[in-house]
RNA sequence: GGCGCGAUGGCAGAGUGGUCAUGCAGCGGACUGCAACUCCGCGUACGCCGGUUCGAUUCCGACUCGCGCCUCCA
């Protein structure tokens, strides 16, 4: 099963073929440490963690690089407001964003490179780029020369003229070009900074990413992957530093992915409409899975909108996932003999098709309802775990899923005892008490189900 | 101004040159003492106008509307 990406380079879908058969490197744009992480910084995050599972499938090795970027001014500026060193900013929030991210489920990469960790590595590839040519010190600073490389703006198709003509920016004095950016920058004031052959300073934002690459990977990458807002200017800017800083044209990434942008209930998040809804705001009143569900459940490149029909439709959707795996609990499941040639594997393998894989998960949810062949029933339910683990669902028995934010005020005990009572004014035709104990027990958070091997229940919120 | 994206049934959201998405919600039915769960069935969906075609939601062109990026925002 060949596995196709659209490619933000060529526009296109292309069928993806690593370096090494035998493995993938891949890295994604992580978050910047100052504040808790939005509902938008989880959508790359839930995305490409599905991606690293499909990939996992497929290859021996996949080496997944998610940085953490932890040399900012926007770090800088709350450890200055709060008088505390940088260091105090931004390992609290790594901490918070690895809270968030085990929440929803996200694998740990493979590599998660801080900038603070790979100031000698920045050093070193600034000065290969000044070597090159491609760049220059000017007043302190050190700016990348975007004339000096060939092809710049392939990435986000842009022509450097086009940009100038609707630029209303003013230029800095120390650039010898208006395009030119920062690839160090001088600390003073009692700004966080490094030493370095052009005095204290600070690396732009651009370089960390691309010293991260070279450090742990080498020049090139299979996959490079981001939010869409970042194609430019800040993939765009990473790309020509990759590309410059070695003797000879070379390839940076081969495959760039990027994920479309989350609006809340219509409209886009920013700070002036104040609907910045935070991954904690959310896991606070929703299960992660939940979260997890509703952000795959529209195609990564798109805009999803992120509502709360989305939330409880997302809910309604696990919610039958489960009652198929509470169907089948007796049911030893067969692994798929190869997980690739799972229905979800193979749509994830279009472009990572999530609307298209949760369609099958349901589909397989249905046939597993229906099926009463034994034989049928597990192999049915091997596809179907194996798909919910490629999604990265299923991390509760189904009883304790239903009980989520459920009402506790019943212990087991209570419980069991009412629906004797209950059972027994069945038996009575009492129906009237057996209706009002059902209704009770609702009303307490546990929904009840009669069959034919007699009363089920389980508690639901 | 430049570059790009989108418009699918009440909602969400795939996909396809010609019988089918899928889920949620709704309606009818089966099952049930009644329910719940599950199952079966139902709704003349593809922005507008042309073109290509035996046939277009799908391809091509124009239009309308909406959206994104164009200096540190995933």
């Amino acid at each position: 099963m060949p596995i196709r990406f659209h490619n933000t380079l060529t526009r296109q879908k292309e069928l993806f073929t690593p370096m090494n058969p035998d493995q993938v490197t891949m890295y994604v744009c992580g978050p910047t440490v100052y504040n808790r992480v939005h509902i938008g910084n989880a959508r790359p995050a839930v995305v490409f963690d599905t991606l690293f599972r499909l990939l996992k499938l497929h290859y021996n090795e996949v080496i997944y690089a998610r940085n953490i970027t932890d040399i900012d001014d926007k770090i800088n500026k709350a450890a200055a407001d709060q008088g505390v060193p940088i260091s105090v900013i931004s390992e609290k929030f790594t901490q918070a964003y690895q809270e968030d991210m085990d929440a929803l489920h996200v694998l740990e990469p493979s590599i998660q490179p801080k900038a603070t960790e790979h100031v000698d590595d920045i050093i070193r590839i600034i000065t290969a780029l000044i070597d090159n040519g491609h760049a220059y010190e000017s007043e302190g600073h050190v700016l990348f020369n975007v004339p000096s490389m060939e092809g710049y703006g392939t990435l986000s198709n842009r022509n450097i003229d086009d940009m100038l003509a609707g630029a209303r920016v003013e230029i800095a004095d120390y650039k010898k070009d208006p395009m030119d950016f920062v690839l160090w920058k001088p600390s003073t004031g009692g700004l966080p900074g490094w030493e370095s052959p052009w005095g204290f300073g600070r690396p732009g934002w651009h370089i960390e990413c691309t010293a991260m690459i070279n450090k742990h990977f080498g020049p090139t990458i299979d996959i490079h992957a981001g939010g869409n807002d970042l194609v430019f200017p800040h993939h765009e800017n990473e790309r020509a530093q990759g590309m410059c800083s070695h003797d000879g044209p070379t390839d940076y990434v081969h495959y760039w992915l990027h994920n479309g942008m989350i609006n809340i209930n219509g409209e886009k998040m920013s700070k002036s409409l104040n609907n910045f809804i935070t991954v904690k705001e959310l896991l606070d009143q929703f299960p992660g899975e939940q979260l997890r569900y509703a952000l795959l459940s529209g195609h990564y490149r798109s805009v999803l909108n992120f509502s709360d029909e989305l939330i409880v439709q997302s809910k309604s959707g696990l919610n039958r996932f489960y009652t198929a795996l509470k169907d089948t609990a007796d049911v030893e499941a067969t692994p798929l003999d190869d997980p690739r040639t799972g229905v979800v594997a193979q749509t994830l393998a279009d472009d990572l098709n999530t609307p298209e894989a949760l369609a099958a998960m349901h589909g397989l949810a249905g046939q597993l309802f229906k099926a009463t062949d034994n034989v049928e029933r597990a192999r049915l339910k091997g596809e179907f775990l194996a798909g919910g683990a490629l999604l990265g669902f299923f991390h509760h028995q189904p009883n304790a899923w239903f009980a989520i934010g459920a009402d506790m005020t019943l212990s087991d005990a209570d419980i069991e005892q009412k629906l004797t009572e209950r059972t027994q004014a069945k038996k009575d035709k009492n129906f009237a008490l057996s209706d009002s104990i059902r209704q009770e027990l609702l009303d307490l958070g546990v929904e009840i189900q009669d069959t034919r091997a007699g009363t089920e229940w389980h508690r639901s919120s």
